[in-house]
DNA sequence: GTCCGTGCAAAGGTTTTGCAACCAA
DNA sequence: TTGGTTGCAAAACCTTTGCACGGAC
Protein backbone atom coordinates (compact mmCIF):
# COMPACT_ATOMS: atom_id res chain seq x y z
CA UNK A 1 0.00 0.00 0.00
CA UNK A 2 2.62 2.59 1.49
CA UNK A 3 4.62 1.43 -1.84
CA UNK A 4 2.15 2.88 -4.24
CA UNK A 5 2.09 6.37 -2.22
CA UNK A 6 6.44 5.63 -2.85
CA UNK A 7 6.00 5.30 -6.51
CA UNK A 8 3.38 7.76 -7.30
CA UNK A 9 5.77 10.79 -6.05
CA UNK A 10 9.20 9.17 -7.11
CA UNK A 11 7.40 9.64 -10.18
CA UNK A 12 6.74 13.31 -10.42
CA UNK A 13 9.86 13.75 -8.68
CA UNK A 14 8.68 14.50 -4.74
CA UNK A 15 9.33 12.82 -1.95
CA UNK A 16 8.31 10.00 0.32
CA UNK A 17 8.27 11.20 3.66
CA UNK A 18 6.92 9.86 6.89
CA UNK A 19 4.37 12.78 7.35
CA UNK A 20 2.68 11.70 4.33
CA UNK A 21 2.98 8.37 4.83
CA UNK A 22 1.49 8.84 8.69
CA UNK A 23 -1.25 11.48 6.99
CA UNK A 24 -2.55 9.10 4.37
CA UNK A 25 -2.21 6.29 6.59
CA UNK A 26 -4.62 8.46 9.09
CA UNK A 27 -7.21 8.99 6.38
CA UNK A 28 -7.20 5.45 5.36
CA UNK A 29 -7.97 4.59 8.91
CA UNK A 30 -10.37 7.26 9.69
CA UNK A 31 -12.51 6.50 6.85
CA UNK A 32 -13.58 10.03 6.79
CA UNK A 33 -11.70 12.97 8.25
CA UNK A 34 -11.56 16.66 8.24
CA UNK A 35 -8.00 18.33 8.43
CA UNK A 36 -8.08 18.90 11.61
CA UNK A 37 -9.41 15.40 12.86
CA UNK A 38 -6.54 13.81 10.99
CA UNK A 39 -4.26 16.22 12.52
CA UNK A 40 -5.48 15.07 16.24
CA UNK A 41 -4.88 11.61 15.29
CA UNK A 42 -0.88 12.31 14.60
CA UNK A 43 -0.93 13.88 17.39
CA UNK A 44 -2.10 11.15 19.85
CA UNK A 45 0.06 8.83 18.05
CA UNK A 46 2.87 11.24 19.37
CA UNK A 47 2.17 10.13 22.81
CA UNK A 48 3.48 6.61 21.21
CA UNK A 49 6.53 7.32 20.47
CA UNK A 50 5.66 7.95 16.39
CA UNK A 51 5.73 12.11 16.26
CA UNK A 52 3.44 14.53 15.75
CA UNK A 53 2.73 16.60 12.58
CA UNK A 54 2.30 20.35 11.87
CA UNK A 55 -1.11 21.10 11.17
CA UNK A 56 0.20 23.49 8.09
CA UNK A 57 2.05 20.15 7.03
CA UNK A 58 -1.15 18.24 7.53
CA UNK A 59 -3.01 20.37 5.11
CA UNK A 60 -0.23 20.01 2.47
CA UNK A 61 0.11 16.69 2.53
CA UNK A 62 -3.95 16.45 1.94
CA UNK A 63 -3.93 18.85 -0.63
CA UNK A 64 -1.05 16.68 -2.23
CA UNK A 65 -2.38 13.69 -1.81
CA UNK A 66 -6.26 15.13 -3.52
CA UNK A 67 -3.68 15.97 -6.11
CA UNK A 68 -2.24 12.81 -6.78
CA UNK A 69 -5.60 11.08 -6.29
CA UNK A 70 -4.59 9.14 -3.50
CA UNK A 71 -7.11 11.02 -1.47
CA UNK A 72 -10.90 12.76 -2.14
CA UNK A 73 -12.01 15.62 -0.58
CA UNK A 74 -16.10 15.54 0.48
CA UNK A 75 -18.32 18.25 1.56
CA UNK A 76 -19.90 16.82 4.38
CA UNK A 77 -22.37 18.95 6.45
CA UNK A 78 -19.43 20.59 8.83
CA UNK A 79 -18.02 23.57 7.18
CA UNK A 80 -14.23 21.81 7.24
CA UNK A 81 -14.14 19.35 4.00
CA UNK A 82 -13.73 15.57 4.82
CA UNK A 83 -11.16 13.41 3.17
CA UNK A 84 -11.20 9.79 2.55
CA UNK A 85 -8.84 7.20 0.90
CA UNK A 86 -10.21 6.83 -3.11
CA UNK A 87 -9.81 3.09 -2.59
CA UNK A 88 -12.34 3.32 -0.37
CA UNK A 89 -14.18 5.68 -2.60
CA UNK A 90 -16.28 3.50 -4.28
CA UNK A 91 -19.08 4.56 -2.17
CA UNK A 92 -21.91 7.16 -1.49
CA UNK A 93 -22.01 8.76 1.99
CA UNK A 94 -25.72 8.55 3.78
CA UNK A 95 -24.78 11.66 6.34
CA UNK A 96 -27.32 11.60 9.08
CA UNK A 97 -28.46 15.19 9.67
CA UNK A 98 -29.93 14.26 13.41
CA UNK A 99 -27.16 12.46 14.81
CA UNK A 100 -24.27 13.11 12.15
CA UNK A 101 -23.16 9.49 11.60
CA UNK A 102 -21.82 8.98 8.31
CA UNK A 103 -22.76 5.54 6.65
CA UNK A 104 -21.84 4.18 3.63
CA UNK A 105 -23.42 2.31 0.81
CA UNK A 106 -21.90 0.93 -2.60
CA UNK A 107 -22.29 3.30 -5.40
CA UNK A 108 -23.63 0.37 -7.37
CA UNK A 109 -26.90 1.41 -5.54
CA UNK A 110 -27.39 5.12 -7.39
CA UNK A 111 -26.70 3.43 -10.74
CA UNK A 112 -30.56 3.05 -12.07
CA UNK A 113 -30.60 6.85 -10.81
CA UNK A 114 -27.34 8.11 -12.57
CA UNK A 115 -28.94 6.81 -15.35
CA UNK A 116 -32.27 8.45 -14.96
CA UNK A 117 -29.94 11.62 -14.95
CA UNK A 118 -28.02 11.35 -17.47
CA UNK A 119 -30.75 10.42 -20.01
CA UNK A 120 -32.79 13.50 -18.99
CA UNK A 121 -30.22 16.23 -18.13
CA UNK A 122 -27.31 15.13 -20.26
CA UNK A 123 -25.58 15.89 -16.34
CA UNK A 124 -23.25 12.48 -15.71
CA UNK A 125 -23.04 11.68 -12.05
CA UNK A 126 -20.10 11.38 -9.88
CA UNK A 127 -21.13 8.41 -8.07
CA UNK A 128 -18.08 7.97 -6.11
CA UNK A 129 -18.14 11.44 -4.46
CA UNK A 130 -22.07 11.46 -2.96
CA UNK A 131 -22.60 13.20 -0.09
CA UNK A 132 -26.20 12.62 0.53
CA UNK A 133 -28.06 13.98 3.47
CA UNK A 134 -31.14 12.58 4.97
CA UNK A 135 -31.74 10.91 8.70
CA UNK A 136 -30.23 7.34 9.60
CA UNK A 137 -32.69 4.43 11.03
CA UNK A 138 -31.68 4.79 14.51
CA UNK A 139 -32.76 8.20 14.30
CA UNK A 140 -35.77 7.89 12.26
CA UNK A 141 -36.92 5.13 15.16
CA UNK A 142 -36.08 7.19 17.91
CA UNK A 143 -38.08 10.08 17.05
CA UNK A 144 -40.66 9.06 14.90
CA UNK A 145 -40.47 11.55 12.98
CA UNK A 146 -41.28 15.38 11.76
CA UNK A 147 -39.10 18.19 12.70
CA UNK A 148 -36.32 18.91 10.47
CA UNK A 149 -33.22 21.02 11.61
CA UNK A 150 -31.74 19.79 14.68
CA UNK A 151 -27.62 19.24 14.47
CA UNK A 152 -26.88 16.98 16.92
CA UNK A 153 -22.65 17.23 17.54
CA UNK A 154 -21.33 13.92 17.02
CA UNK A 155 -18.19 11.99 16.26
CA UNK A 156 -18.28 9.66 12.78
CA UNK A 157 -15.51 6.60 14.04
CA UNK B 1 -44.22 37.85 -1.52
CA UNK B 2 -42.87 39.82 1.00
CA UNK B 3 -46.12 40.06 2.77
CA UNK B 4 -45.31 36.69 3.58
CA UNK B 5 -41.97 37.51 5.34
CA UNK B 6 -43.95 40.37 7.45
CA UNK B 7 -46.57 37.64 8.97
CA UNK B 8 -43.91 35.08 9.91
CA UNK B 9 -41.31 37.99 11.27
CA UNK B 10 -44.50 39.04 13.33
CA UNK B 11 -45.71 35.99 14.18
CA UNK B 12 -42.64 35.89 16.53
CA UNK B 13 -42.30 39.16 17.64
CA UNK B 14 -40.24 40.05 15.41
CA UNK B 15 -39.70 43.10 12.81
CA UNK B 16 -39.52 43.68 9.50
CA UNK B 17 -36.92 45.57 8.13
CA UNK B 18 -35.49 46.68 4.68
CA UNK B 19 -32.11 44.86 5.21
CA UNK B 20 -34.59 41.32 5.82
CA UNK B 21 -36.51 41.84 2.91
CA UNK B 22 -33.30 42.57 0.62
CA UNK B 23 -31.53 39.79 2.02
CA UNK B 24 -34.32 37.66 1.33
CA UNK B 25 -35.03 39.12 -2.16
CA UNK B 26 -31.55 38.49 -3.24
CA UNK B 27 -31.38 35.29 -2.20
CA UNK B 28 -34.08 34.73 -3.92
CA UNK B 29 -32.88 36.57 -7.08
CA UNK B 30 -29.42 35.08 -7.12
CA UNK B 31 -31.37 31.28 -6.90
CA UNK B 32 -27.82 29.75 -4.87
CA UNK B 33 -25.72 32.10 -2.82
CA UNK B 34 -23.00 32.21 -0.34
CA UNK B 35 -23.85 35.04 2.50
CA UNK B 36 -20.55 36.45 0.40
CA UNK B 37 -22.22 37.10 -2.58
CA UNK B 38 -25.48 38.06 -1.16
CA UNK B 39 -23.51 40.74 0.18
CA UNK B 40 -21.95 41.43 -2.74
CA UNK B 41 -25.68 41.42 -4.93
CA UNK B 42 -26.49 44.20 -1.71
CA UNK B 43 -23.83 46.47 -2.07
CA UNK B 44 -24.24 46.26 -6.27
CA UNK B 45 -27.61 47.64 -5.31
CA UNK B 46 -25.70 50.23 -3.03
CA UNK B 47 -24.82 52.15 -6.65
CA UNK B 48 -28.20 52.09 -7.13
CA UNK B 49 -29.44 53.78 -3.89
CA UNK B 50 -30.55 51.02 -2.40
CA UNK B 51 -27.80 51.05 0.84
CA UNK B 52 -25.24 48.24 1.19
CA UNK B 53 -26.42 45.90 4.14
CA UNK B 54 -23.51 44.86 6.92
CA UNK B 55 -21.61 42.03 6.47
CA UNK B 56 -23.00 40.44 9.65
CA UNK B 57 -26.35 41.52 9.27
CA UNK B 58 -26.57 39.42 6.01
CA UNK B 59 -24.98 36.55 8.52
CA UNK B 60 -27.72 37.50 10.80
CA UNK B 61 -30.60 37.38 8.36
CA UNK B 62 -29.61 34.70 6.53
CA UNK B 63 -29.17 32.59 9.91
CA UNK B 64 -33.03 33.95 10.73
CA UNK B 65 -34.52 33.16 7.15
CA UNK B 66 -33.42 29.58 7.66
CA UNK B 67 -35.25 29.32 11.41
CA UNK B 68 -38.12 30.65 9.80
CA UNK B 69 -38.03 27.92 7.04
CA UNK B 70 -37.89 30.99 4.33
CA UNK B 71 -34.54 29.48 3.32
CA UNK B 72 -32.43 26.37 3.23
CA UNK B 73 -28.85 26.03 4.10
CA UNK B 74 -26.56 23.41 1.57
CA UNK B 75 -23.04 22.76 1.38
CA UNK B 76 -22.05 22.45 -2.35
CA UNK B 77 -18.87 22.45 -3.00
CA UNK B 78 -17.25 25.24 -2.04
CA UNK B 79 -16.22 25.65 1.23
CA UNK B 80 -19.02 28.25 2.43
CA UNK B 81 -22.39 27.11 2.42
CA UNK B 82 -24.80 28.46 0.16
CA UNK B 83 -28.46 29.46 0.73
CA UNK B 84 -31.93 29.34 -1.89
CA UNK B 85 -35.47 30.01 -0.88
CA UNK B 86 -37.55 27.57 -0.14
CA UNK B 87 -39.46 28.20 -2.62
CA UNK B 88 -37.62 27.08 -4.64
CA UNK B 89 -36.70 24.14 -2.42
CA UNK B 90 -38.15 20.83 -4.03
CA UNK B 91 -35.34 20.05 -6.53
CA UNK B 92 -31.90 18.44 -6.59
CA UNK B 93 -28.25 20.35 -7.29
CA UNK B 94 -26.18 19.12 -10.20
CA UNK B 95 -22.76 20.43 -9.40
CA UNK B 96 -20.38 20.46 -12.48
CA UNK B 97 -16.85 20.33 -11.04
CA UNK B 98 -15.75 21.27 -14.30
CA UNK B 99 -17.30 24.72 -15.17
CA UNK B 100 -19.00 25.15 -11.70
CA UNK B 101 -22.30 25.87 -12.87
CA UNK B 102 -25.23 24.74 -10.54
CA UNK B 103 -28.34 23.21 -12.37
CA UNK B 104 -31.39 22.05 -10.78
CA UNK B 105 -34.03 19.20 -11.30
CA UNK B 106 -37.32 18.30 -10.03
CA UNK B 107 -36.24 16.38 -6.46
CA UNK B 108 -39.35 13.44 -7.93
CA UNK B 109 -36.09 12.36 -10.03
CA UNK B 110 -35.04 10.68 -7.11
CA UNK B 111 -37.58 9.18 -5.85
CA UNK B 112 -36.98 5.18 -6.91
CA UNK B 113 -33.61 5.85 -5.95
CA UNK B 114 -34.73 7.07 -2.38
CA UNK B 115 -37.04 4.40 -1.65
CA UNK B 116 -34.39 1.95 -2.81
CA UNK B 117 -32.07 3.59 0.04
CA UNK B 118 -34.63 3.52 2.49
CA UNK B 119 -35.88 -0.13 1.69
CA UNK B 120 -31.85 -1.53 1.82
CA UNK B 121 -30.39 0.61 4.50
CA UNK B 122 -33.39 2.39 6.16
CA UNK B 123 -31.95 5.67 5.91
CA UNK B 124 -34.63 8.10 4.96
CA UNK B 125 -32.63 10.64 1.88
CA UNK B 126 -33.59 14.69 1.96
CA UNK B 127 -34.40 14.60 -1.42
CA UNK B 128 -34.66 18.48 -1.17
CA UNK B 129 -31.52 19.33 -0.12
CA UNK B 130 -28.99 17.14 -2.81
CA UNK B 131 -26.07 18.11 -3.93
CA UNK B 132 -24.90 16.60 -6.34
CA UNK B 133 -21.26 16.26 -8.49
CA UNK B 134 -20.51 15.34 -11.46
CA UNK B 135 -20.17 16.76 -15.21
CA UNK B 136 -22.61 18.66 -17.04
CA UNK B 137 -23.81 18.08 -20.36
CA UNK B 138 -21.46 21.19 -22.13
CA UNK B 139 -18.37 20.04 -19.83
CA UNK B 140 -18.57 16.37 -21.27
CA UNK B 141 -19.34 16.86 -24.65
CA UNK B 142 -16.42 20.33 -24.81
CA UNK B 143 -13.28 17.71 -23.04
CA UNK B 144 -14.60 14.51 -24.44
CA UNK B 145 -13.56 12.52 -20.99
CA UNK B 146 -11.31 11.45 -18.93
CA UNK B 147 -9.53 13.44 -16.35
CA UNK B 148 -11.07 14.30 -13.24
CA UNK B 149 -10.21 17.16 -10.58
CA UNK B 150 -9.98 20.49 -12.28
CA UNK B 151 -11.86 23.27 -10.66
CA UNK B 152 -12.71 26.59 -12.88
CA UNK B 153 -13.76 28.92 -11.00
CA UNK B 154 -17.35 30.32 -11.38
CA UNK B 155 -20.61 32.13 -11.00
CA UNK B 156 -24.12 30.05 -10.47
CA UNK B 157 -26.34 32.84 -11.80
C1' DG C 1 -41.62 55.06 24.23
C1' DT C 2 -40.06 50.31 23.93
C1' DC C 3 -37.45 46.87 22.43
C1' DC C 4 -35.61 44.68 18.47
C1' DG C 5 -32.23 45.23 14.80
C1' DT C 6 -28.33 47.37 12.69
C1' DG C 7 -23.65 48.85 12.00
C1' DC C 8 -19.17 48.96 13.53
C1' DA C 9 -15.21 46.90 15.42
C1' DA C 10 -12.98 43.37 17.62
C1' DA C 11 -12.61 38.43 18.59
C1' DG C 12 -12.85 33.62 17.03
C1' DG C 13 -11.39 29.63 14.46
C1' DT C 14 -9.61 27.46 10.38
C1' DT C 15 -6.61 27.43 6.44
C1' DT C 16 -2.76 29.49 3.82
C1' DT C 17 1.76 31.45 3.14
C1' DG C 18 6.92 32.93 3.84
C1' DC C 19 11.12 31.59 5.30
C1' DA C 20 15.14 29.21 7.38
C1' DA C 21 16.61 24.76 8.75
C1' DC C 22 16.30 19.85 7.56
C1' DC C 23 16.52 15.56 5.28
C1' DA C 24 15.21 12.19 1.37
C1' DA C 25 17.33 10.90 -2.83
C1' DT D 1 25.16 17.72 -2.43
C1' DT D 2 20.66 19.27 -4.08
C1' DG D 3 16.28 20.71 -3.90
C1' DG D 4 11.91 19.25 -2.11
C1' DT D 5 9.73 19.41 2.86
C1' DT D 6 9.01 20.58 7.33
C1' DG D 7 7.99 23.49 11.30
C1' DC D 8 7.13 27.74 13.10
C1' DA D 9 4.92 32.11 13.06
C1' DA D 10 2.40 35.48 10.92
C1' DA D 11 -1.15 36.57 7.62
C1' DA D 12 -5.52 35.89 5.45
C1' DC D 13 -9.96 34.31 5.51
C1' DC D 14 -14.79 33.83 6.81
C1' DT D 15 -18.00 34.05 10.55
C1' DT D 16 -19.52 35.31 15.16
C1' DT D 17 -20.09 38.38 19.01
C1' DG D 18 -20.57 42.87 22.07
C1' DC D 19 -22.20 47.17 22.37
C1' DA D 20 -24.38 51.69 21.59
C1' DC D 21 -27.28 54.08 18.33
C1' DG D 22 -31.31 53.95 15.39
C1' DG D 23 -35.69 52.47 13.77
C1' DA D 24 -40.03 49.35 13.62
C1' DC D 25 -44.07 48.84 16.06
Amino acid sequence: MSEDLGSVLHARGLRLTPQRERVLAAVRGLGHATAEEVAARLDAQDASGAGAVNPSTVYRALSLLEELGLVARTQLDRPSPSFHAVEHADHLHLLCGSCGAVDEVPAGLAAGFAADVLREHGFRLDTRHLALRGRCAACRTDVAGPPAGDHHPSEAS
